[in-house]
DNA sequence: AAATAGTTGCAAATGAGATGCAATAGCAAG
DNA sequence: CTTGCTATTGCATCTCATTTGCAACTATTT
């Protein structure tokens, strides 16, 4: 059960995959998105645990590959900061809680059928697409009344 | 045939509905983000050459105010920095195309449905939806051939 | 194991956006 | 239309996320 070795081992493949060197700051980088979406500074904050001299440019460098790379994608939520993931197969999306600052996420399969209908009427091959909405989860929505 | 100083009144009888102050920086702020969607030094650029004495940290305030009053909306694109449009009513999204940077807009109904189904799914209030697709626009792909 | 690119850590630079403050300009009341 | 109160502006300065230059390092190739 040594699962962390596992999941190191698991982020060095795909990184083999991409012909890019693998060092273990990147395998490292790539393991900690597994678990979940967070900011650059989260990145470095968690994984800096594990290997203290990590610095913060690496990170930043690491995130900007994985993104060309299309092993991560960028989130631009409402904030001056951007956000980073383990790029999804289809149709996830992200929820932001303005009373909260919580993010959930949701799985929508309509967004397939808007990026048909967009290369359709439009004449777009589309690569990307990030759907982001704001609101107020049921909690806060119990708390304002 | 003056439509330039009637474009200037409508932003100014837009901003007296919202209680603030109507100052000339502020109704050329707006005036300028009806000629389309732009980052706060465009506006800065483009309202200059009406008054050369504005400066840019009005700029940003002022898109910062308009965009709490809801006037505005808040774009965010993949860079590092914000884009500000006129709010408009609804499904209005965007299309930036990775070749030549041009950004397309779009109306979608598809996505009043997407929002709903949150809605129902997540026991969520969704105030906001922002749509925001990446890939390649028509010249562009006829130019990668 | 040595050669050789690609990578890293650190420090310094960059650039969008925010802020403190004195000067200025809306606007309401007289 | 002048006065006074207060919100807003311009300017200089600050902040802070992200980037970059460079010497030291290290994953691969031979």
């Amino acid at each position: 059960m040594n699962t962390k070795k596992q999941s190191l081992e698991k982020s060095r493949k795909e990184l083999n995959v991409t012909g890019m060197r693998v060092t273990n700051q990147r395998a490292l980088i790539l393991e900690t998105l597994h678990q979940g979406h967070m900011d650059a500074d989260e990145v470095y904050r968690r994984a800096r645990k594990k290997q203290p001299r990590l610095s913060l440019s690496t990170v930043y460098r690491t995130l900007q590959k994985l993104k060309e790379l299309g092993l991560v994608d960028e989130l631009h939520f409402d904030e001056n900061h951007h956000h980073y993931e383990i790029t999804q197969p289809v149709g996830h999306h992200h929820l932001v809680c303005l009373g909260c600052g919580k993010i959930l996420e949701f799985e929508c399969p309509l967004s397939q059928k808007m990026k048909e209908d967009v290369a359709r009427q439009k004449g777009f091959e589309v690569t990307g697409t990030e759907v982001h909405m704001t609101g107020y989860c049921s909690d806060c929505r119990r708390d304002r009344k």
